[in-house]
Formats: structure tokens, C-alpha cells, sequence
DNA sequence: CTTGACCCTAAAGTATGCTCCAGGGTTTAT
DNA sequence: ATAAACCCTGGAGCATACTTTAGGGTCAAG
């Protein structure tokens, strides 16, 4: 298979395909006489593989990782995997927290402002920005 | 005052403030004879303004505008600013579910998994990223 | 009058994840 | 045989928010 018809297969662009083999996230494939990249039907499974792994909140590297795991995985062990997961569900965790701190803060200003079209020259969200000391 | 006091007193570092200078988020001031930039009182009250915005979510170009209204702010309205402030409530919000998703799906997956110090050679995390059907 | 602390500029580097470009071969169908 | 569609490389560009580097003036204290 060549780059354009692993690029229909998995719904990624051919550039985003030449990315991750430079990215050593995808092996370099074997490659044909006049140069051209020879995918072996696997290289689906290992992009949807990283796909799941990015959609769930892991970065290009963290799935690279992965991905060798997955590679070696009779070499690693289910604590090790399930120890990445739960690492990354609290850094979700974290990443929630903060937006909705962030959210909370934002909506008890907004909600002091009055909204009038009259002119904004003492709108309490502005007060509040410069006033200023967030939690 | 000059940039090193502004830096101490905003809590910034001085290539932070001169970058933001650089992006238009604070006014150039007046400089110095040998030229050195000259620092009025009120600017620290503009970056804990800044400050203040960032907090709350807003990318620094958003930070730039806001300052520009509150600058100029008897020239606009409380439902101008208000409606800044709910377009960034919604961004924090979708910003939020997407988190709580991806939460949700590795939750599941991790879920799954038995954390066993035997091999990963069937660990259900891995089985489920390489089978793929996120949501 | 010298030393250390402070200031200046322009430009490049960092991290992330692609995307696009120029310039140039290859393959496939007609 | 030629045109469309496809492939190649290296490198630049984008967005965000800084940080660092290199090379070089200025100011205040002792």
C-alpha cells in the first residue's frame, strides 16, 4: 500500500503520515524501487491505534510511547499500561479543574455586569479584571 | 520607574514585558535619554488587568483587546464586554466537555484493565486503542 | 574609575502538531 | 506519448506565549 491509499484508510493526510514517520511514531516502511513508501495493511491498525490513544487526551509523543508498548507488549505488563492511564485521567483531571475554577471566577464577574447598552465606563467586569485578585 | 521595577512590581519577568509591548498588550512608553524605557505608575494596574484576563482564559491577543476597551471604555457598552465574557463562558465550557469526555472513554478502557504485573500481551487497554471506535 | 547591576536590540529557540511549498521524479490511463 | 495523478525531499510557515542568546551600552556605589 502507498501513502495516498494509507492516507484514505485512515483519514489522516499524507503530510500528517510523513510527520509521524519523522516523529518516529510510525515505523519507516519499506520502500519501493523508485523510492516510494510499500506500507505493510497493519500500518491501519497501529494509526487507528493512535488515534484512540491522541483522542483520549494522549500527546503525539505519549502515543508513540504507547505504540511501542503495544509493539513489545508480551515485554510489559498491564500495571504498566493501566499506570499511564491513570496518570493521564489526572491530568485531565487537572485540566478540568482549572477550567472550571477559570469558569467559575469568569461567571461571577460577568454575572455583576449589568449588560446595558449604556456606556461601559464603570461595567463592573472591567472593574473587576483591574481590581483584580483572583482566587 | 523602569522595566526590572515594573517586572518586580507586576510579578512579570522583563522579557515578558517587553515581549507583550512587542504584541501591543501594554503601550510603548517614553523612554529615557539614553533610552530606557520610562514606565508610568498605572501600568501595573494594566498588567494585573492583563494578568487577571489570562487567568480567567483569555489568550493574550483577547487580553490585548479587553485592555483596549477598558482604555477607551466610556466608548463601549457593558453588553459588548458582557458578550466578550459569555463567548469565553461557552469556549470554557466546551472546552470542559471535551475533557469530561475523553475522561469518561479512558476511564473505561482503564477500567477494563486488570493492573496485573503479568504480561500486557492482552491488556484490555491496548486491546480497546487498537480496536478503536471512540465515541 | 571600575565593577556589578541594569538596560538595549534583533533574532533565534522551545514545545506541539501539523500544513504547505518548491522543485522534481514515477505511474497509470488514454 | 503525454497528461493526470501520485510520489519524493528539505525546509519554511502557522499559532501561542514566552525564553534565551549574543553583543553591547548605562548607571550607581565604593
Amino acid at each position: 500500500m502507498r501513502i495516498g491509499e494509507l492516507a484514505k484508510q485512515s483519514g489522516l493526510t499524507v503530510d500528517t503520515l510523513r510527520y509521524y514517520e519523522k516523529e518516529g511514531v510510525i515505523p519507516a516502511p519499506a520502500r519501493s524501487e523508485s523510492g516510494y513508501r510499500e506500507y505493510l495493511p497493519e500500518t491501519v491498525d497501529f494509526l487507528r491505534f493512535v488515534q484512540s490513544a491522541k483522542a483520549v487526551g494522549f500527546s503525539l509523543k505519549e502515543c508513540r510511547n504507547l505504540l511501542e508498548i503495544f509493539h513489545h507488549r508480551s515485554a510489559h505488563t498491564c500495571a504498566e499500561v493501566k499506570s499511564l492511564s491513570e496518570i493521564k485521567l489526572e491530568e485531565l483531571d487537572q485540566q478540568m479543574k482549572n477550567l472550571k475554577a477559570m469558569h467559575q471566577t469568569l461567571k461571577a464577574i460577568s454575572d455583576a455586569c449589568c449588560g446595558s447598552t449604556e456606556s461601559a465606563a464603570s461595567c463592573a467586569i472591567l472593574n473587576h479584571l483591574e481590581e483584580a485578585s483572583m482566587p
